[in-house]
DNA sequence: CATATTTTTTACGCCAGTGTAAAGAAATGG
DNA sequence: CCATTTCTTTACACTGGCGTAAAAAATATG
């Protein structure tokens, strides 16, 4: 009987998603540096001790929070970008990529873009670095084609264009409170306008 | 003989000093989190308990450096709001005052904009919010200038058009390296143009 | 129901980082 | 030179947070 039953990993499972959510709402309300083991036990009703049964350490906690949504980005990212749309066509998609979970995943992408780990857990980092890298390169090829196209201003270096639209999204992660200000959808569409624009795109 | 004299004063100024230019460099180099007071007494050459008779904490050190600079950042901004410039020069020139500094200030400027104390010292954020709250107001006030003779984009939500803005700028202080890409004139030039445009200036 | 497995709690130990006070050393001033 | 002031070091104490192992409790299984 080495083989555990469906119904164990499924109550395991449970354990796992429930720790999940407390420590989310947690790193949300106070950040990932303010938040230690003993408030997410606590906030999940159970001993500090107990969350090494389910996770090795805080840090792989907030890997398994923010990594399915950095690989989900990234994932539409490409699809984005191996698409027949237009350069300007394919930027509005990503703008809207980055933005839109803020609807209804608030908490997680506020604590993935805000990337406060950086300072503090470097194999949070090595997680993360390879799936932020793969999705620049993926926003400089949108920038590359649509200059390549004639569509967006050449003059400009396409990374650091990059880095200065995604600055203006991730900034969004601050700042950004549902209910407050515009709807998303308003926010997404006011950006884009604002980043389009930015690239010389829509000059008519 | 309750009055130090001069010597003495400006013996403890330059001990500071020398303790806000070790500490600056640490806290660029690893982040204010992950610099203790060890560290900084270290890199100076004393105790970290003398460090006391310097400053009453660590937040305070933190103050010391980036408070200065934010100062300047906003009071800048306030001559350029009152200006007689038109909106979009007084948006160029916003924008320069606030990328300018990673030219010879790079390593205060870096940390002043990361704002990474946010999450750690609550007395640092007492002390930089209001700060911080008035450059927010001038910049919004500059769009609204903008916005008010037709020459920036009227549909715009002039707070949120700053925030992205700020967004974009802010975050060169994660990516910019003095040396790599491009010198910080051309870089200021290069987001001006973005800037301009994504709201609606210069549309010819 | 007895046994095996899983989960939770208890019990420790460690340490990095901090702050305080007193003692000692260095600098200053008359 | 000596008394005073200033600066640095020593000496403690504390605490938050973490990780490990064993014991106890709860659950699952045949």
């Amino acid at each position: 009987m080495a083989k555990s039953s469906s119904a164990v990993e499924q109550r395991r499972e449970n354990r796992r998603e429930e720790i999940l959510r407390a420590a989310q709402d947690l790193f949300h309300r106070q950040g990932y540096a303010n938040t230690s083991l003993d408030d997410i036990a606590r906030a999940v009703g159970i001993k500090r001790e107990g969350l090494y049964y389910y996770f090795p350490n805080r840090p792989e906690i907030l890997i398994a929070i923010i990594k399915p949504l950095g690989l989900q980005l990234r994932d539409r990212v490409r699809e984005i970008r191996e698409s027949d749309a237009s350069p300007e066509e394919k930027m509005r998609l990503t703008v809207e990529n980055h933005l839109m979970r803020f609807e209804n995943r608030f908490a997680d992408s506020k604590i993935t873009l805000r990337d406060d780990y950086f300072s503090e857990a470097d194999i949070v980092l090595a997680e993360m670095q390879p799936i932020w890298d793969d999705y620049e390169r993926l926003w400089i090829e949108i920038i590359e084609e649509g200059q390549q196209k004639a569509v967006f201003d050449k003059s400009l270096e396409p990374r650091i264009a990059h880095l200065g639209i995604l600055g203006l999204c991730n900034w969004a992660a601050r700042w950004y409170k549902p209910g407050e200000s515009l709807p998303v959808p308003d926010l997404i569409d006011m950006y884009n306008r604002m980043v389009l624009r930015s690239l010389g795109a829509g000059s008519e």
